[in-house]
DNA sequence: CCCCTGACGGGCG
DNA sequence: TCGCCCGCCAGGG
């Protein structure tokens, strides 16, 4: 229909976040931080957090491998149950007390991975 | 229009 | 070293 809109504005870095976690490759995970600091809003981690809410919405976004800064599964109440750690471990990721084990080893950090 | 919450992170005591 | 508090950005009531 039509919305005839001027500009889409990028619908707000939603999609960018998306766009990144998309990227993010099997048995590797990242941190909210990480990304936000990728898109330049390294002070606001906490708006990752929310478009990952949306992207959970849209699906088709690997948003179990996005977990805090300490690689904790921050959102696995958010998948239901213990949803978030079968996807990961199905991923080869190790998880265990509700943490990623040896997070700092295979943290992928956009602002190095796609900067090349 | 104002107030509160939220899947985080960093600083200070 | 651990714990508490403040800051950012946006959406919902």
């Amino acid at each position: 229909m039509a919305k005839a809109a001027p500009s889409k504005k990028q619908d707000s870095f939603f999609e960018d976040v998306w766009d990144v976690v998309r990227q993010i490759p099997k048995g590797r995970v990242t941190s909210y931080g990480a990304i936000a600091s990728y898109l330049g809003t390294k002070m606001s981690a906490r708006m990752v957090g929310w478009a990952m809410n949306a992207a959970h919405a849209a699906s088709t976004i690997p948003a179990q491998r996005v977990v805090n800064r300490i690689g904790m599964l921050s959102g696995k109440a958010h998948f239901g149950g213990n949803r978030m750690q079968e996807l990961l471990e199905k991923d080869g990721v190790k998880v265990e007390n509700d943490k990623v084990v040896d997070f700092e080893k295979i943290k992928w950090d956009p602002a190095i991975e796609l900067a090349l």
